[in-house]
DNA sequence: TGACACTTAGCACGACCGTTCGTATTATTC
DNA sequence: GAATAATACGAACGGTCGTGCTAAGTGTCA
């Protein structure tokens, strides 16, 4: 193994642990076992370094989550899979935190700058790919013709994150079974024309 | 206006844009006016300036979201004020930047140590009170007697994360109608008998 | 064998980190 | 008016931060 792939593995399972902050130049060299400067050598600065770990990081989530459904049938089989594989993918990737990409949304939520241009871009990757996904299950007929694609993407990304917070922070062990519940509550809904798909304000 | 507010005013202010990781001795010293050491003259410990402004954050919370609620009728019309004034609760009591318990949450998911427990301890109360509220609606009848009362205040958790992510760090404009939306949605869910309410297993 | 690229190490830099110390000013109490 | 407590200050500590510069391997090809 290169000292280049020792770099990488060490430093994502840094930043799945304690976040973009937690990678720090002299923690990563110490954790590879190299000298700061020779790390450097590899990653100009440490914007480059964070970013560049942020792409490997979605690669191994791509990797984990979405290539293994593409053959599935279009429509709702393959976007049930899919949330199935994204909710705790990290852990199964062999990760030893919380996905990367949804606590750098937290971290950098008021820090402009390119990593956070970054992190943008593959977060608007992904609810793009969601999006098309929900939008599949329409066409094929698995989910009602006048429903809110972006609206059951939106929230499929909450039960996410209340899977993250919940499963990571409160180490709850029952975030698993809440979160499929939900997502069964939401495909549910999607599925039916009821009035909760398209009212445009809020009755409450 | 005392050292101490000043104090307590710039912090909560650098909390809520940067996050625990921003709040620093020397910048919020900075940001105050007042020297290092005579910031620490104040809070004995940097852990102990993070509690003290988290806790600070917490009670700025309840002065604009909780107390103003407590006297709207049992039930439906309480909860349903309470998630109004929650969503985006940090902008309108004057922050500058999101709500620092949520990023909290991210932040330290996987460090442990006393601020940790301390987030963890202010996480629970509030959930408790969701819940709380939840149950009310049950009690008073706005809601299916079977409705699973958990899960539909850690649903109610995951479409605040959601409005966080997507007004913060996306700044997306509709994020407010969305999460109203989804809360009528779920509301919506919990005011009818369905299936979804309760199964245990997801059929996906 | 020697020239050449590439990788890594060693070392030093200025800046900031959290923290402690001694001290000067100010307010309160006897 | 003197003693005491509270408050804020400047200076300095040992560390770590990100970032450069220089030099020493290391393998390839002529």
């Amino acid at each position: 193994m290169t000292m280049r792939d020792r770099l990488f593995d060490e430093g994502i399972q840094i930043l799945s642990r304690d976040g973009l902050a937690g990678v720090t130049i002299g923690r990563l060299a110490a954790a590879a076992d190299c000298s700061k400067s020779g790390l450097f050598a590899h990653f100009k600065s440490k914007q480059q370094l964070q970013i560049e770990l942020l792409d490997a990081a979605a690669a191994m989530a791509r990797a984990h989550v979405v290539m293994p459904i593409e053959a599935l049938p279009s429509g709702l089989p393959r976007l049930s899979e899919l949330v199935n594989r994204w909710l705790g993918w990290s852990r199964r990737a062999g990760l030893a935190g919380g996905c990367p990409v949804a606590a750098a949304l937290f971290e950098l939520d008021d820090l402009d700058g390119p990593v956070r241009e970054h992190v943008m871009a593959l977060e608007s990757e992904w609810r793009c790919l969601l999006l098309a996904l929900v939008e599949d299950a329409i066409a094929e007929g698995h989910f009602w013709q006048g429903v809110d694609s972006e609206q059951i993407s939106w929230e499929l990304c909450g039960i996410y994150l209340a899977h993250h917070a919940s499963s990571r922070f409160l180490r709850d062990k029952t975030a698993g079974e809440r979160a499929h519940i939900a997502v069964a509550a939401l495909f549910n809904r999607a599925a039916q024309s009821t009035a909760s798909n398209h009212i445009r304000k809020a009755t409450i």
